[in-house]
RNA sequence: CGGGGUGUAGCGCAGUUGGCAGCGCACCGCGUUUGGGACGCGGGGGCCGGCGGUUCAAGUCCGCCCACCCCGACCA
């Protein structure tokens, strides 16, 4: 059971969200450092994206398959980046069987390269492409500071590899699953993001080009919440992914790579959640509603219940996560502090009282208060929870949507850059040069998140340096 | 790994000049309650982070070690 009040995130968001996520039961800290465990009700949020993204995978030709976890060290090194970029977060296992392992074997940060020496096999002609994979699983990146969700030692998420005959089939494909996690995220998870493309500094180590879906949190950080990288030829060199094309000459394949993981849950945690707890988008809900009878002793019970139950089996027919919270050792009043902090978008009582006026109360969680309160007709309450399902998943990307852009700012020049970036993101044109970045980023620990795709060039100059510039980037402070 | 902090019941904490280890919440039992976190009575629960030292006596004083948290360097 939820215990009493969370930390307002006005005080300290950090513990507030700690707070929650223990508090909402969607995870605990595990024996090892770092590693986490995602409770029952966490893992249902779990289940729920990983069908809504795995329905836009198979819709867009993909399936799924699995790679080991353990994967040769020797494999990592292939590719320089790669390496240079995951050597300090490896996991690495020497002993097996008492005896000491002739090539140490490394826990998978990501499977680019086991993945790329399987495709080297199996692809021999260009008739064996596209290869169109994905996996879900679990990974292992030691990590010095950790926070729930946003950044655990292990992680549980998706990765998709692809390869491809063309560059340009490749490159299409990459923004391809980047629109699925952009659709993903803002039409399932009410999650408003900006598709963009990461700097060099920023970019996944192997990678070509990265393009990412970044969100803005509840204290206008910057969430990264997916990414969908174009590796070019990067890995088919390392691992000798070669096919013959229709001329009958060798070509080394194109590849992709892209992952959405359970941070996802951190984001709709800081994107929804509230000074009462969490609040979850009605799409993605373990429980759509839950409904609390209400009775005074068995004489009333007896006349709610009934009624209570046909209610329930009406929702539940029609398709609903319901859940009837019948627990008589605690009291309405409990029930409702312990749904909202776990985020149940809609809560339904029905008593003594309703069921002379044959009413029920509906009140929406991301409305708190009466003003979230309607009494409405047990008539045709199937179609009025549906309507109010909807509304509060509109409701919810409008409500962050809006919060977003009146955090976002049109600084003048680097001293106005400096102050807004301390309360939210700073769009400017920028000379896309390391130099101007990590400029701004010692003397305000904010980084670029993304190169917007979705803006018309324009002329400007770098708010940094001054030279000329023809797309705007995005400076934030970042999880 | 650098800087700061904290370790006493499941959680949050108190514990005075060293002298029987406590409080709130949670948990268990019984009864009364139940439309916004109910109440009464009765219970259970401790290697006081660890090791060593000082002392008649250590949660308390001293030393060493360990763990965790926060702020930095690294990241989906």
């Amino acid at each position: 059971m939820a215990e009493e009040k969370l930390t307002s995130r006005s005080e300290n968001y950090s513990d507030w969200y700690n707070e929650l996520v223990i508090k909402a039961e969607l995870a605990d800290y595990s024996p090892v450092r770092g590693c986490m465990v995602v409770r029952p009700y966490g893992w249902s949020l779990w289940e729920n994206i990983q069908a809504a993204l795995d329905r836009r995978f198979k819709e867009t030709g993909h399936t799924n398959a699995t790679f080991p976890l353990l994967i040769p060290k020797s494999f990592l090194e292939k590719e320089k980046e790669h390496v240079e970029g995951f050597s300090p977060e490896l996991a690495v296992v020497t002993i097996g069987g008492g005896e000491e392992l002739e090539e140490p074997l490394v826990v998978r940060p990501t499977s680019e390269t086991i993945i790329g020496y399987m495709y080297s096999k199996w692809v021999k002609s260009w008739r064996d492409l596209p290869i169109l994979i994905n996996q879900w699983g679990n990974v292992v990146r030691w990590e010095m500071r950790t926070k729930l969700f946003l950044r655990t030692s292990e992680f549980f998420w998706q990765e998709g590899h692809t390869a491809h005959a063309t560059e340009q089939e490749a490159r299409e494909e990459t923004l391809r699953m980047l629109d699925v996690y952009a659709d993903f995220a803002i039409n399932e998870a009410a999650v408003p993001v900006i598709k963009g493309v990461k700097s060099e500094t920023e970019k996944f180590a192997g990678a070509v080009m990265s393009t990412t879906i970044e969100a803005m949190m509840g204290d206008t950080k910057a969430l990264q919440s997916g990414t969908s990288h174009f590796l070019g030829q990067n890995f088919a060199k390392a691992f000798e992914i070669q096919f013959s094309d229709k001329n009958n000459e060798l070509q080394y394949a194109w590849t992709t790579s892209w992952g959405l993981s359970t941070r996802m849950i951190g984001a709709i945690i800081m994107t929804h959640g509230d000074d009462k707890g969490l609040v979850l988008p009605p799409r993605l809900a373990p429980i759509q509603v839950v409904m609390v009878p209400i009775y005074k002793n068995d004489e009333e019970k007896s006349k709610v219940m009934p009624i209570a139950d046909g209610i329930f089996s009406q929702l539940k027919n029609a398709g609903m996560r319901v859940k009837m919270d019948g627990r008589e050792e605690v009291t309405p009043g409990y029930k409702y502090n312990d749904w909202e902090m776990r985020g149940v978008p809609l809560r339904l009582e029905i008593g003594p009282k309703d069921v002379e006026k044959n009413s029920v109360a509906l009140a929406r969680r991301d409305v708190p208060g009466k003003e979230g309160k309607v009494f409405v007709s047990q008539e045709g309450i199937v179609a009025t929870v549906q309507t109010l399902l909807t509304d509060i998943q509109a409701g919810m990307l409008a409500k962050a949507t809006a919060f977003r852009d009146s955090n976002m700012f049109d600084p003048k020049d680097f001293n106005e850059l400096v102050e807004v970036v301390q309360k939210g993101w700073a769009v400017s044109h920028w000379c896309e040069s390391k130099e101007c970045e990590s400029k701004v980023k010692e003397s305000t620990k904010a980084s670029t998140r993304c190169i917007p795709l979705d803006q018309t060039e324009s002329q400007g100059s770098c708010i940094v340096c001054g030279k000329p510039s023809k797309r705007k980037v995005i400076f934030g402070k970042s999880y």
